[in-house]
DNA sequence: TAGCCGTGGCA
DNA sequence: TTGCCAAGGCT
């Protein structure tokens, strides 16, 4: 097409990467200019950012591969370990895929990734984007990486008014044909800081934006419209009720959850059967054991992604310890090193608050989180 | 294919 | 307070 002919200029790689040498983002798992991709650290990381924003994945990155600086030290730890200090980032499927990818790499491919988006897309909790991602940073491979920064600037550049996620094929097409041959990670990474900083969701800065000229949304004035997306359907609220259970010498009962499905593997307080909408004065009938089970004021919220949870939690102490399925009894001294997921943190404190006061809650605190790294 | 699967920050 | 949404994958 030329570029005399046609009203706007079609977009080209060189002009955004030029922006990305001048404005890209430092961020923990990133190369420098000029220095060489680790695999590990970008599978790390690309599995970590997943529906994650870049500021919570930081800390967790960093703790990761300190304590974990190979795929091989991170396959031989035991799943538990992986989980624990994973709580807290949610979707937890991905800290038991990452654990068994990080096992098939070490233990059947010699400690080395893929380097083709077939390849990597065989490992679990690799799917269509991080697959293209990896294959393009970590090996320079010139592969499209789709994620939700991509589908809104190409969607924006095109001016794709399809809603999503019916748009999916039309975006995916028209970023491959925009991915160079040369530089591809870079590339990569360019769309992706470009959709975080200027090509936002809401109120997009398109003065500062290297395609402007080339965007067709710009051009019509329709660029925060897209893409169109589908109304969300809304969360219903879900009650059920958590039971926190204290031995006379102060352990606590902490219950490992089921391998799969909401919160799978992760360990937490003993809760009603989350499927279930259960009234409070019915809750009783799923407390672990029979005891002195005394209802706390107030409840506690939690947002799924598909539902609203209204927690009630019940308490007893001077419990007669006996063993129950999947469950232990930790001492106060040990709670802290517990990996909790956030719902259950809220339990906990919501019964430590009550029982041993304010200053008892930082058992279960909530890990400090640290600023944003860009 | 659409539902399931977390969490925190921000307007 | 509520809704939106962030480097999605799995079934």
């Amino acid at each position: 097409m030329s570029a005399t002919r046609s009203k706007v200029r079609s977009p080209d790689a060189g002009t955004l990467l030029d922006w990305y040498d001048r404005h890209r983002r430092r961020l923990p798992w990133r190369a420098g200019p000029g220095q060489k991709p680790n695999p590990y650290r970008v599978w790390l990381s690309e599995i970590m950012l997943q529906q994650t924003t870049v500021a919570a994945v930081g800390p967790y990155f960093l703790r990761f591969v300190e304590q974990w600086p190979t795929v091989e030290a991170l396959a031989a730890a035991p799943q538990d370990d992986v989980l624990r200090d994973w709580a807290g980032l949610g979707y937890y499927a991905r800290a038991r895929n990452l654990h068994a990818c990080a096992k098939t790499v070490a233990e059947d491919l010699g400690g080395r990734f893929p380097d083709t988006e077939e390849g990597l897309r065989a490992l679990p909790g690799i799917g269509a984007y991080t697959a293209g991602a990896i294959a393009a940073i970590a090996f320079d491979q010139q592969a499209a990486a789709v994620d939700g920064n991509v589908e809104r600037v190409v969607a924006r550049l095109f001016a794709i008014d399809t809603p999503m996620p019916a748009a999916k094929t039309e975006i995916r097409a028209r970023t491959a044909d925009l991915v160079p041959a040369d530089r591809p990670g870079d590339f990569a990474q360019a769309v992706m800081d470009l959709g975080a900083t200027i090509c936002t969701p809401k109120r997009p800065v398109c003065a500062l934006c290297p395609w402007n000229e080339e965007c067709l949304a710009h051009a019509g004035g329709i660029a925060e419209s897209l893409p169109v997306k589908a109304p969300k359907k809304d969360r219903p609220l879900r009650r059920g009720a958590a039971f926190w259970a204290e031995r006379g010498n102060g352990s606590v009962l902490i219950v490992k959850r089921p391998p799969k499905g909401l919160l799978g593997g992760m360990d937490g307080v003993w809760l009603t059967p989350l499927k279930q909408d259960i009234d409070p004065s019915d809750a009783r009938e799923h407390a672990p054991f029979k005891a002195r089970w005394n209802r706390i004021a107030g409840e506690v919220e939690h947002v799924f992604t598909h539902f609203r949870l209204q927690l009630t939690v019940f308490t007893a102490t001077d419990v007669t310890s006996f063993a129950l399925p999947d469950t232990r009894w930790v001492t106060k001294t040990d709670l802290p090193d517990v990996g909790l997921p956030t719902v259950m943190r809220k339990a906990a404190a919501h019964a430590l608050r009550a029982l041993h006061g304010p200053k008892a809650e930082k058992l279960v605190a909530l890990r400090r989180r640290s600023k944003a790294p860009n």
